[in-house]
DNA sequence: AATTCGGGGCA
DNA sequence: TGCCCAGAATT
């Protein structure tokens, strides 16, 4: 056990915030005040790199630079532009909540952490960086590059998985906040050296500008902080999806369930244990019937998420006018343009323009 | 306190 | 492959 005493106030806030002026990267969200602007930036970087996020700010922005232009679109539509992004929850709840801000806020997105955290889809690190960076909050944000950077910084060896990481983390972190206007720029510096310099593998240390002060680098601990338990089991699921096609148009069925994808359309699906085989198709209530007119069976895919590993094969099904019918019951039908402009999984997206193409 | 929510990128 | 990413909501 570490019996040393922890100064955990005594940290170079001006050496940090030197390194941040010298690396940091000129990013959009960095160049406004918008508050609205900032608020999206945010909720597309949760769980997601600086690269992959960067086009979709660019894209909502352009198409609604205002929290009215938001508020006014449709959720469908909100899901298409976030489409590909995931954690599609996301999108959802912003879109709700920029409703909500328009209804009954004249628009005006709350300045201040304990108000923003009210706000569905906003949590304890959204609301400290939108009221950082948008008003200038004393507040400290605390997200993953926090994390690595204070736990090999002070040598912590805390499981920051544990619900109570979370509660030191928080209370170091609001402690070396500088209390004045440099509490905005380190907060963005801290985050920035953690995604730039104290990476999560090899960091730099040889070229640190807190390398006479880190505990981590002192003692040989670098790749080991910070500890993180990790307990996640991956679930394997089978998809079967049935493309079923009538005069160009294709079925499609919004999802509605609690389950990954919640509001995205996808095709008919069966899941099963397993991908199904011919045999097993013709034992399936209400597919026996279709059977015959199976024209394609694609390959078998496999989509990766984060505790779900998907196989997914799509079988595409070519009907007369009263299957379709029939089958209204349980699908809609679109043209490949109106297919095309509905949310979709990626995984569905890409199969949707490979096999249309 | 533990689970669940995507998808991409990197060594 | 395994891990992580400017986390949040739900159970």
């Amino acid at each position: 056990m570490e019996m040393e005493q922890q100064n955990f106030n005594s940290f170079p806030i001006d050496k940090l915030l030197d390194w941040y002026e010298k690396n940091k990267r000129d990013l959009p969200w960095r160049n406004t005040k918008n508050a609205y602007h900032i608020w999206l930036s945010e909720v597309i970087l949760q769980q997601t790199r600086v690269k992959q996020g960067l086009p979709y700010y660019e894209k909502f922005v352009e198409n609604y630079p205002t929290i009215q232009n938001l508020a006014q679109a449709t959720e469908s539509e909100v899901l298409r532009l976030w489409q590909g992004l995931g954690y599609y929850s996301r999108a959802r709840n912003m879109h709700k909540t920029a409703q909500e801000i328009v209804e009954k806020l004249e628009g005006k997105i709350p300045d201040n952490y304990k108000n923003l955290l009210q706000l569905k889809g906003i949590g304890k690190y959204t609301a400290a960086a939108i009221a950082s960076f948008g008003f200038n909050e004393n507040v400290a944000v605390l997200d993953g590059n926090v994390y690595r950077v204070l736990s090999r910084f002070f040598g912590i060896e805390t499981d920051i998985a544990s619900p109570k990481a979370e509660k030191e983390f928080r209370e170091i972190a609001q402690n070396i906040l500088p209390k004045n206007e440099k509490s905005n720029p380190f907060n963005q510096a801290m985050m920035e050296f953690g995604a730039l310099q104290c990476t999560p593998q090899s960091p730099d240390c040889l070229f640190c500008p807190l390398e006479t002060e880190c505990k981590a680098l002192a003692k040989g601990k670098v790749n080991e902080l910070p500890f993180k338990s990790k307990k996640m089991k991956i679930k394997e699921r089978f998809f079967n999806y049935f493309i079923f096609e009538y005069q160009h148009k294709i079925s499609l069925k919004v999802r509605n369930e609690k389950d990954i994808w919640e509001g995205l359309y996808d095709f008919y699906l069966i899941e099963n244990k397993e991908i199904l085989n011919n045999e097993q198709l013709k034992n399936i209530d209400f597919i026996e019937n279709y059977t015959k007119n199976i024209h394609h069976i694609s390959k078998i895919y496999t989509h990766i998420l984060t505790h779900q590993r998907i196989y997914v094969c799509f079988f595409h099904i070519h009907i007369n006018e009263k299957e379709e019918k029939l089958l209204t019951e349980k699908v809609q039908f679109y043209d490949k343009n109106e297919v095309e402009n509905l949310p979709k999984p990626i995984l569905l997206a890409n199969y949707f323009k490979e096999f249309y193409k």
